[in-house]
DNA sequence: TTTTTTGTTCAATATATTTTGAACTAATTG
DNA sequence: CAATTAGTTCAAAATATATTGAACAAAAAA
């Protein structure tokens, strides 16, 4: 595959990102930023870069990239004597999807459990079926601790 | 706790649940009717009696209970010589929420394969943090299908 | 057949979100 | 000090989404 196709297959797959992020709840333009960062061989972007690279206009990238800041999905270095934000996607949380996982878990628990304690009728269908529906969140919520350490000890070892 | 209290607190919930849904993607009205659904007492509404609980309009009652139709969220169910339509909510599918984890990490396991796929340089920080990243991916997915026999395991000896 | 019930559909309105672009700031360079 | 760089901010425009309400349809009842 030469250099050119390559490109042209990483704006594509640039756009499916941006595609996927935004039914995810993300803007259009954060899910852009967020697959060239993910997707282009160039690992950095400068502001400017992004600016050029999606063209989009200055407002749009600073709305964008404090968006994907604040949901920590990128974060930039800086260098010496220079004053550029080098934006690159954040490295160091990879159980992401996990933990929101882990999250919409006891979110809905703590519903749940306000829900039973309202019921009139303790015997009625749905008390019964949302009892089940919050046993299920328990006991998945307690193994999402145990595959995590799982995990860290399979690298542990690989290493 | 008295039932005109009980009444109150229930339909609090109801609002938390709507705002909570209403973040996750859901329409505002699909929210609440669904908050409605899971909290209140009746276990069954018809759609008259969801645009007179909710005071919405029939349109928004229409189009809000298709949505939550599609997603899966509620059923209704129909009574001989009656052509009311009865929504509940739908309590077959427990593991909606794992489910949904799933699908996700099989989506995004994907995107990152192609990713990884385009990478010029395979040695890149961004070719290696997402390699470690799809591992993840795939240790959890693997998992997944190993806790559900395992819950419904648990389920049998409870019965 | 006419009326009532139980909805759906769709155009118009209301509301919310995104994006732009111009004006601005603060730091640096010349 | 003036000009440039590297952005931010914010009001306005563009776009998307949700909601209403009136008109309609299909089945059942009168």
């Amino acid at each position: 595959m030469d250099s050119e196709e390559r490109l042209k297959k990483q704006k594509e797959i640039v756009e499916s990102i941006g595609c996927y992020f935004d039914k995810e709840g993300l803007q259009p333009i954060a899910g852009r930023i967020l697959g060239t960062l993910m997707v282009m061989d160039k690992e950095q972007y400068t502001f400017e870069e992004i600016v050029e690279e999606l063209k989009i206009s200055k407002g749009s990238a600073s709305n964008g990239l404090r968006f994907l800041e604040m949901r920590n999905m990128i974060e930039y270095i800086t260098h010496p004597y220079d004053r550029k934000r080098y934006f690159q996607i954040k490295r160091h949380n990879p159980f992401a999807l996990i933990d929101d996982l882990k999250f919409k878990l006891e979110r809905m628990k703590e519903f749940i459990e306000k829900i039973l304690d309202l019921k009139a009728d303790k015997n009625s269908d749905n008390y019964r079926f949302l009892k089940s529906f919050k046993e299920i969140h328990e006991f998945f919520l307690a193994r999402i601790i145990e595959y995590k350490t799982e995990y860290d000890k399979n690298q542990q070892i690989k290493i």
